[in-house]
DNA sequence: TGGTTTGTTGCAGC
DNA sequence: AGCTGCAACAAACC
């Protein structure tokens, strides 16, 4: 489900219950849902892979982490963690992070670091770059303070784009290199976004959960590497390894 | 069938 | 004090 443009999806499917009251609040949350009762909804955004629901005293922030879920007008088996009832539908989560926000929302969030965002910044983010020179290009991608809302498929699906092994330090890299790093990064969210409404993400990886590199034939490499420790699918003849 | 995984936080231990 | 590594969460997918 989460990375950023399934949130954004989200966003857009939940559209219908901007300017509505909270007539009815439950789960099992551990804050205190109950304050959110009768509060009426100013408007439902996202910022890289959060999901928050911008109320009149408070900004509900929700986070699907890895095994997250949501459904609209319908209920799974399992017990909500939040449920929120309007008078034109309900918005169910599930084993989610619930956190609560101080309003301005400002306070909390660059929206030009949101690879989605209409605000992206790609010079800011290519600054940010410039200055974690040890930091491996693995690592980097999954920086949500430099690229808010990129996950695990965004790292590999990109590398493999730039051809960049996912080893290599940014420093290491040439300076034309790491803007395509940036400027594919922004260009993937929206793959994956277009890909992801028509069903077709899957079809479309290169890399992320692939056997064989579509370029040389070879066996992809398949390892857990950098500071994250998240599965890295990357072609060793095909991605140059910058050092 | 069971291992893997689109993610992050908090805390123990150093 | 600040870093690192790991458990926890919890469910679809292959």
């Amino acid at each position: 489900m989460p990375e950023g443009p399934s949130i954004l999806i989200l966003r857009e499917e939940t559209e219908r219950f901007a300017g509505q009251r909270i007539l009815r609040v439950e789960g099992n949350s551990k804050v205190d849902l109950q304050r959110l009762q009768g509060q009426r909804v100013k408007a439902l955004r996202s910022w890289g892979k959060h999901f928050l629901i911008e109320l009149e005293d408070v900004v509900v922030r929700i986070h699907l982490l890895l095994f997250g879920s949501y459904r609209i007008d319908e209920r799974k088996d399992a017990a909500p963690r939040l449920s929120l009832g309007f008078a034109n539908g309900e918005l169910n989560f599930y084993g989610c992070s619930v956190q609560f926000l101080q309003p301005p929302l400002s306070e909390h969030y660059d929206w030009r670091c949101d690879t989605l965002a209409d605000d992206w910044d790609a010079e800011l983010a290519l600054t940010k770059l410039q200055a974690m020179p040890a930091t491996l290009a693995c690592d980097a991608i999954l920086d949500q303070q430099v690229f808010a809302g990129a996950g695990n498929i965004f790292k590999n699906e990109v590398l493999f784009r730039i051809r960049v092994h996912p080893l290599s330090p940014l420093g290491a890299l040439p300076a034309g290199k790491l803007k395509e790093l940036v400027s594919e990064v922004r260009q993937y969210a929206f793959d994956f976004l277009a890909w992801k409404k028509a069903f077709v993400l899957k079809q479309h990886w290169q890399a992320h959960r692939q056997s064989r590199c579509p370029r040389c034939a070879i066996p992809l490499s398949k390892a857990k590497l950098g500071r994250t420790q998240r599965q890295s699918y990357y072609c060793e003849q095909c991605q140059r390894r910058y050092a």
